[in-house]
RNA sequence: GCACUCGUAGCGCAAUUGGAUAGCGUGUCAGCCUCCGACGCUGAAGGUUGUGGGUUCGAUCCCCGCCGGGUGCACCA
């Protein structure tokens, strides 16, 4: 049950709509002032009268009910306390009848939502700075998803352009067939570097004959491009896995070199493109950005002319309600460029298209830079975790079963959630030691709270579940936060910040936590109150499982 | 230079999008395991929200100026 809808519905203010009332309605600060607030300071204009009696009046007409037990003016403040019984109760009957599909609406039914995260480029490791936009996007997905709209995971691959054909030339002159097999993406990475530290005029000239090569369709040359790229998806979709990201679609740049032409076309004759310093460009002028570059002056397509593309594509393949791009700020012009190309060709689903802008990742001692072997790999990152993981157990639970398995689940989580935790558009110092700290506002926190609430569900051994009784403070703010999570979840959606759902459980597990101390559960008085008291334990862990669920991480059983 | 963006406790970040006494974690200090998991909990100390104006009953949030950091600004992606 919607309260503030029902508030709204019920208070009764002369000239002021009930979708005004709805919205105005707030949280107080403090639990102790009551449960829901509406200050009335901006109704005081219109009547004419002022806020202190505007909420005194209000109050006191406000006709009491069940469902609310009390309206109270305070300095221009009405304050509602709700029925904490019926609260409970509607809350926790629905987290049992939705389960782990809490927070589930029918928002986005028959709605669809691409999604293009990240866009892998062939022959190059996984670093760092590829987690923000792996995880936003894996996680975004399973927001839009919980909402109930179709979503489409989309890997943009990084797989067209000149770096291919100084890769074939490296590996031609210093490569080993058997060395890349083995070595896997890190042996054609280096092989790369290699090129770009060593390679002389003729070699550049070398590269550029293999890049025309890939493209005329050279059987040698797209051999060995096909093996590249199939190494590199082999090592992407083994971080994938243990990421627990997922994908639809894997139609990367080269997909849409045949699907560019018509874009053109349509370009030119809606008499958007022109001619500039030898290259097609539409101009931005108008609206303050340099030219959007079309084909550059030897003809050859940009990234943008197959953004275009991919956008058309997209469209015409999903017809999408929205498609998001995860890409980090750095492109913020690009993207403001691209849609505004889009919507000067009359397209009205520009508007659809949202760049997810998110901050940058670099060391310590200043920006990565794969060339100076200043650069942390995401593999390393993930395996220390688990590792670090696996001797807080070797040291804390010494007798567990499946170790590694617990490990891998708590290890991976903390990652995740280092990487989803704050606002996307901040920027990011990395560090071993921050990435290592498993203590406080971690998953490692939630988690083991879920562990500690399985294990006293364990230890009720069957004991009766369930019941109502009238919850008291620590009861009440817990079941509270328990309530609150279908609507973190709209929030997190609308603003693309899967951080409000990372924040909604470190927050729940704080209130779990503080029920934990201040309640006994197992222990309590009569049979009644622990029966309720495991039903709310039962609620909070599924709830919370729900919440790391949306953000790919596991919860183990115990740990 | 122009555009975008960030600036909140020593450090890392929140603040329900304009609401009440600005919160949480970390770090420091002092406590709590012969009561269900101490990877936990309680308390103390720590703030002129970069700065100066403006709008408003009310500003961390909106507008303008300034200071500082980041990013981008034509054929790379």
């Amino acid at each position: 049950m919607d309260y503030k809808s029902y508030l709204a519905e019920r208070v009764q203010i002369d000239g002021v709509t009930k979708e005004e009332i709805a919205e105005t309605i707030a949280l107080p600060p403090d639990p102790a002032l009551g449960d829901y607030s509406l200050p009335c300071f901006k109704f005081a204009k219109i009547l004419r009268t002022s806020p202190v009696r505007i909420a005194e009046a209000v109050a006191a007409s406000y006709p009491a009910d069940g469902v609310i037990s009390e309206a109270k003016a305070v300095n221009g403040y009405v304050n509602f306390r709700v029925d904490r019984k019926g609260y409970a109760e509607g809350v926790l009957s629905r987290i049992e009848k939705e389960g782990p599909l809490y927070g589930s609406s029918k928002e986005g039914e028959g709605k669809t939502v691409c999604i293009d995260y990240s866009s892998v480029n062939i022959a190059k490791p996984f670093h760092i700075g590829h987690l923000s936009t792996t995880v936003l996007g894996g996680s975004l997905y399973r927001i839009f998803r919980r909402l109930g709209y179709h979503t489409v995971g989309i890997n943009h691959l990084g797989d067209y352009g000149t770096q291919f054909g100084k890769l074939i030339c490296a590996y031609r002159r210093w490569g080993d067939r058997a060395e890349v097999e083995k070595g896997g993406i890190h042996a054609i990475n280096a092989l790369y570097v290699r090129f770009n530290e060593e390679a002389d005029e003729a070699m550049e000239n070398e590269a550029r004959e293999y890049s025309r090569l890939i493209e005329s369709g050279d059987r040698e040359a797209n051999e060995l491009f096909d093996r590249f790229k199939d190494i590199t998806l082999r090592y992407v979709k083994g971080i994938y896995e243990r990421l627990h990201i997922t994908f639809d679609s894997y139609a990367g740049e080269s997909f849409y070199l045949d699907k560019m032409q018509p874009v053109i076309d349509e370009l030119k004759e809606k008499g958007l493109l022109e001619e500039s310093r030898g290259a097609q460009v539409v101009d931005l002028e108008k609206y303050g950005m340099p030219p959007f570059i079309v084909l550059r002056s030897d003809g050859a397509s940009l990234y943008g002319t197959r953004d275009l593309a991919a956008a058309f594509y997209r469209k015409q393949t999903y017809d999408f309600d929205k498609c998001l791009y995860v890409v980090a700020y750095q492109q913020n012009l690009h993207f403001k460029q691209l849609f505004k190309v889009i919507e000067l060709m009359g397209k009205d689903w520009a508007k659809d298209l949202v760049h997810v802008a998110y901050g940058m990742v670099s060391l310590e001692d200043g920006a990565m830079a794969t060339r100076k072997g200043r650069v942390v790999w995401l593999e390393d990152v993930i395996s220390r975790c688990v590792n670090k993981a696996k001797e807080i157990l070797a040291e804390k639970n010494p007798d567990l079963a499946n170790k590694d398995e617990v490990a891998e689940t708590v290890g991976v989580g903390a990652v995740v959630f280092g990487a989803l935790y704050n606002s996307k558009i901040k920027d990011i110092v990395f560090s071993y030691d921050k990435a290592l700290n498993f203590d406080g506002e971690t998953s490692v926190y939630v988690q083991y709270t879920c562990a500690r609430a399985k294990s006293v569900l364990a230890k009720a051994d069957g004991a009766k579940e369930g019941g109502m009784l009238p919850p008291g403070d620590a009861e009440f703010e817990l079941i509270k936060a328990l309530g609150a999570f279908p609507e973190a979840v709209v929030q997190a959606a609308k603003t693309y910040e899967p951080s409000v759902v990372a924040r909604y459980a470190v927050d729940t597990a704080q209130k779990f936590n503080k029920f934990y101390i201040d309640c006994k559960i197992v222990q309590a008085e009569s049979e009644e109150l622990r029966a309720f008291r495991l039903r709310l334990t039962r609620a909070t862990l599924t709830t919370l499982a729900a919440a790391l669920s949306l953000l790919g991480i596991g919860v183990p059983e115990k740990m």
